[in-house]
DNA sequence: ATAAATTTTTAGATAAGACTAAAAATATTT
DNA sequence: AAATATTTTTAGTCTTATCTAAAAATTTAT
């Protein structure tokens, strides 16, 4: 079956929310990932129930069928090897490459993908620290957890990030903060949750908003 | 200004007829060439129009305007660029390139397309021997004649096709014909316009049809 | 448990892009 | 120069994906 760009787009968000919420993704969750409104994901969840992507029951959410997770991780796949690409190939920083990864995810060609996955010699992750899944569409999970829950006098590498959007990776290449980095948490202010954390040799302070937006492997 | 993948399609679509028969291009010539119908064309053209890509006037046909060429260039550049990076580095046959990079080719984001450039080494011609326009949107007119213009005992060598259907592109692969083989014609036959001649050593006999489609320097 | 607030759905519109069928304009024959 | 044929345009419809405004259902609060 083939599933057009908004189609596409609709199953990577829901894909995202169940992994992030469980099963039942609401109306309004999904209008606010995508930046739309209720009243239009309701008329695009019943055609995608048609396509038997996923399950929807008036008034009670949705949930992707075991065929709409295995699209949607398709799409990931692609999006997630044309950031390798963009970034490895093409000198793109990490902060670049998600508006292009968004358009080249939806290119339609099974040879393409796995050419390409070839190519870049099968990563396992993607410039932000996400896993690539392969062909089959597993994937492991890299056990992460929130820079945000690191005590005092804890500390991790870097191995991904929260929020891609361009202004908060420009944040942290400004701070010097990158993928693979050691981060050590020398002080936390219960107040306001931020922190003073060592990254690169040097001490600086961090609000709650940045350490819940960085994945740390201890 | 920014374009549909609908509207890009027009143009460059526009841009080819145009450079084979000049200047006053018709509803039906564009829907012929789109595979659509010549109502849908005139819709379009209205739209195009009113984007100042190009003057319509009813019943007389399109004509493209400077702006309309430059982007139509454009979108050829893409085209092209990708084309060679498929065949170059994923392995693809040039009978399969054509549609992937119908994709690729409405792809927005001037970095890629240069850093892409730059990456294949700003390569001249296509797998299909068609030249690259450069960034500026300049590129060398190629000096090419159809095979079916030569005479008997002429040759040349082959520097393009004029149909980059799969279908063509297959049987030329199967009669091992390709881009910079030297042909020569043994000889031709005026009652069908077909022709014998020589390949990679071997002779074989090509409906007219075929050497209208093979393009030859001297 | 009823009222108020929130969420979700429906109904009706809009825009892009395509279609069919019919009307209008242009070309071609005789 | 009429008559015929072809091309092009118009008018109206359809689909996808979106929106606003109002109605219905569900949750939360009193």
């Amino acid at each position: 079956m083939a599933f057009t760009l908004s189609e596409e787009n609709y199953l990577k968000a829901i894909y995202h929310l169940e992994s992030i919420s469980g099963k039942g993704i609401s109306t309004n969750a999904i209008a606010k990932k995508l930046n739309t409104k209720a009243s239009s994901v309701t008329d695009m969840v019943k055609r995608l129930a048609e396509k038997e992507v996923l399950v929807y029951k008036k008034y009670q959410g949705v949930s992707l069928t075991d065929y709409g997770s295995k699209t949607a991780v398709e799409v990931i796949r692609k999006h997630r090897l044309w950031e390798v690409f963009l970034v490895e190939k093409l000198n793109f920083s990490w902060d670049e490459v998600h508006d292009v990864a968004e358009q080249l995810e939806h290119i339609k060609s099974p040879k393409l993908i796995n050419e390409l996955d070839t190519f870049l010699g099968f990563p396992k992750t993607d410039p932000h620290g996400d896993s690539i899944p392969d062909k089959d569409g597993n994937f492991q999970k890299i056990e992460k957890k929130l820079l945000s829950t690191l005590e005092e006098k804890e500390s991790g590498v870097c191995v991904g990030v929260n929020d891609s959007s361009s202004e908060f990776l420009k944040y942290l290449s400004k701070h010097e903060i990158s993928l693979g980095q050691k981060i050590e948490v020398i002080s936390k202010e219960p107040f306001d949750g931020s922190s003073i954390i060592k990254a690169d040799g040097k001490e600086i302070s961090i609000s709650n908003k940045i350490s819940n937006n960085i994945y740390i492997q201890s």
